[in-house]
DNA sequence: CGCTTATTTCAACGGATGATGAATTTTTAT
DNA sequence: ATAAAAATTCATCATCCGTTGAAATAAGCG
């Protein structure tokens, strides 16, 4: 019985033209997750956005799971490799311009849609125990060389003695993020930065306070470098 | 006709010795977001944990979304009043120990399930227009007690004067949060803090840094508090 | 040409979901 | 005692979910 009425598409079964490949399907499959979060994408918008059938999806993946790590590894890898670059124990430049590029490898590599941290992020907190294993490996070759990084930092005579390199690098990665992700949205919602370029003047505050929280001297002002300008204070009357 | 075997429990209808309130379903409510997240969260889960049923729900909220937004009323409003006794123009405590107080309040007030703040965060990030509105609202209110509270301390010369306070506030807020929130899933698992009182250590690592990011003279060591002992230098061998 | 293999869709499964309207029981007011 | 109101459950609706097995089509190869 053929259709009646203009149904969509009078789609044909077997191979297209331009065949549907797995990055395709992992591009689209981030869009969905970026706006809904894991649990909340459904394997057929996912299929919908990529232009084929949801079918196809479990050709190219196990499962829904599996497609989740993959997109993990894509995303994530290229990261953990631009970071090493940057701890390079030949890298003599002064520590604060280190700490910055790595803020911007950062967005560089991971700000392309703010959804998609946040997915992960609620995976660390909420998922099954075999997708946080994965993503702690992860999380723990990004992180390992930016500690590393302090480390150096320490050694000559840059930074404070007594920081924690971990626990400092995550203070200083964690708050990057958060900046990249509720800024925009809460920005103007609650009166916080009123600019139009709010993300910018934020990484800028953050990077202000953060150097002098772990300068060995905190007292000496930061050299000239994209950190400026320092935000002028927008301190109104005391009511 | 009658069940037969032992079902769970024979229920019947109309109301029960000890009614089941709004606030009983509230608290079923908060344990199952916490679990699941808002979207993954069926209203059935939630009445097998309030012991009742699901159409009862309905009775006493009109909709999931008016069951979160009651939610986040009864959490956010108890916080909003204890932060703005902190922020009282008449302590004259040094600021140092009223921001320790604040995150202290923090804790006690919110603290009491990461996956609840996991939820709110995400809800902030993707969820209805509405729902984002009635959020913001309450950080907003929040918020602004404490950044007056910095406001304090800057007309004090307790605090750097070049501070933003609200971007200031954010920082402050959002990292302890991540501590919160981050640190027990992902400090074994990526050897961030080996102690057994992981969050405790960070939290005391994160307020030095801090102080010395905001305090007018970063150099004058924190007073004898709460923020003691700091944290140990705890550098291996350089490789 | 026919055979094989890779790619794609279709149709369906069992189950979970948010929500509703009616039925039922208890409590309260008269 | 009776009527009204409040509290609770039941059965059900239409819809969506992840996944699977079979069927269909296209391209490559002999």
């Amino acid at each position: 019985m053929p259709r009646s009425g203009q149904s969509p598409a009078p789609k044909t079964r077997g191979p297209k033209a331009a065949k549907v490949d797995t990055d395709q399907i992992l591009d689209a499959a981030r869009k969905v997750f970026s706006l809904e979060g894991l649990k909340g994408s459904s394997i057929r918008a996912i299929a919908r956005e990529a232009g084929c059938d949801p079918a196809l999806i479990y050709y190219h993946f196990e499962s829904k799971e599996a497609m989740f790590l993959a997109l993990v590894d894509q995303k994530l890898t290229p990261l953990a490799a631009a970071l090493k670059d940057l701890a390079a124990e030949t890298d003599q430049r002064p520590a604060s311009l280190r700490l910055w590029d790595v803020l911007q490898t950062y967005k560089a590599h991971f700000s392309c849609d703010a959804g998609f941290r946040s997915m992960l992020r609620g995976e660390i907190l909420r998922g099954a125990e075999g997708t946080r294993d994965a993503m702690a490996l992860h999380i723990r070759r990004t992180a390992g060389t930016i500690w590393e990084l302090l480390r150096q930092g320490q050694d000559r005579g840059e930074l404070l003695p007594g920081l924690h390199p971990p626990l400092t690098t995550f203070f200083f990665v964690r708050t990057y993020m958060e900046i990249l992700d509720l800024i925009p949205v809460m920005g103007a919602r609650v009166d916080l930065v009123d600019a139009a370029d709010a993300v910018a003047v934020a990484e800028r505050a953050w990077f202000r306070l953060f150097w002098r929280g772990i300068a060995a001297d905190p007292t000496s002002p930061l050299p000239p470098g994209p950190w400026d300008p320092p935000l002028e204070s927008t301190r109104p009357e005391p009511a």
